[in-house]
DNA sequence: GGATTTATGTCGGGG
DNA sequence: CCCCGACGTAAATCC
């Protein structure tokens, strides 16, 4: 883990860190007195006064005050920083092209430097709430319908481990899915491949090659569903039940 | 101007300027090594990585990683900020309620601390908006069409306030709809529910219950249209002026 | 890659 | 306080 960081920096000082900092890839933050102007989509102008300034490695560019969730002015990733000494002043500019953009922000005076080299936690933002529906459903089943008894998680299958695998009140095995918002058909294909999968099986086990396949019922469990995944859903004889991870019932 | 600014403090010695921060409304820069979990209108948890956490004196809190213009969690303004030392890490939460949300990040690790006291500068000046969009069409209301002439801006109706009213070169009332950017079939819903409304309005003065459907032009005035929209316009007879906010012409 | 839909949207204005 | 619409919306998903 490295942070580097200056305090009152010259200008020119300021500028080496910057520049080191956008080599190594690093989350930058810079406190001081500027002013900004964008121009692109629309135009802006922000006179002097302080405010804070984060530059990040996919080429994101924000600039905060003290007030408001929003950036009063900012650039989308993709973007590229550069910075310079001009007139006097550190003047870091980020731009991109389609549509053209450029925001720029002179500083006057850099009270404080930061940047930091961003390790792990950058794709392990598990949004934690499947993990909280599968929980949800072992610890009141009859959420999903009344009768059903779930059985294992993350049973393995030749179409990979399916997130709940169970029985319904008569005793036929039930592969269900689940989502923590709003799917499309790829979730109703991920299911239909459980079910596949898991009719495959039990025909083997039961050393039934050519006769009826065997019944296996498939269950989406998500917020809700596209149009055209419930089409799918109908057309597999799948379920459909409206849980989300967060609803107290 | 006043910054304070910390490298690796302890957990005690962070939360002292934390607490000193909080106290002067400073705006707040805190990289460190953390955990991130949020409840409130939905419900994430965010393993162990390093990230920036902004601290703002209205109660805004973000959390930042490396990627995106977004935050990847936060809490809007009006929350309020606590910190302390709980089980060997600093922990620091942003509450708020109505809707009650909590949103609570915790230092393995705090790398660097700083706070500025923020003074001034937040008028921001923006052009290309819709509302300069507004103005050029009521300086320049050939633009529109030759002979357009505007009588109302947010002029009311049942539907809601409409862009511009005005009549065109016979007199004929024209409703117009302004959006300073591309625009999909939504607008042209919007601009055709004002159309209805002036129409009912008009054959409810003029006592015609039954008889033809006053005449009341819809045009909308956008840099340009989607096709499915552009098929709308089509069917309700509506027109499409390309014109965008920031151009001279 | 463009069109469409979602979002812990945020933010401001008007009744 | 709620409702509604704009936003340099951003971001994911659909097609």
């Amino acid at each position: 883990m490295t942070v580097t960081s200056v305090h009152d920096p010259s200008h020119r000082e300021a500028l080496w860190e910057l520049e080191d900092a956008f080599e190594r890839g690093d989350l930058i933050s810079v406190f001081g007195r500027c002013t900004v102007s964008y121009e692109g989509r629309a135009a802006s102008d922000l006179g002097a006064g302080d405010r804070l300034l984060v530059l990040k490695p996919d080429g994101a560019a924000l600039v905060h005050t003290d007030e408001g969730r929003q950036p009063v002015n900012w650039q989308p990733p993709g973007s590229e920083h550069h910075a310079a000494v001009r007139e006097g002043r550190l003047r870091v500019r980020s731009t991109r092209s389609d549509p053209d953009e450029t925001l720029t922000v002179r500083f006057d005076r850099v009270h404080q430097l930061s940047a930091m080299a961003v390790t792990g936690g950058r794709n392990l933002t598990l949004h934690g709430s499947e993990e909280d529906l599968r929980t949800r459903v072992l610890e009141r089943p009859e959420l999903v319908e009344p009768g059903f008894e779930p059985k294992e998680t993350e049973r393995p299958s030749s179409a990979g481990p399916m997130d709940v695998f169970g029985v319904d009140a008569d005793g036929t095995p039930v592969v269900v899915e689940l989502k923590r918002r709003r799917v499309g058909p790829d979730a109703v294909g991920q299911l239909a491949r459980y079910v596949r999968a898991l009719r495959e099986e039990i025909a083997a086990e039961d050393g039934d090659d050519g006769g009826d396949t065997p019944v296996v019922r498939g269950v989406l469990v998500a917020p809700s569903v596209t149009d055209r995944a419930r089409g799918r859903l109908a057309d597999r004889g799948f379920g459909h039940v409206a849980l989300d991870p967060t609803s107290e019932e």
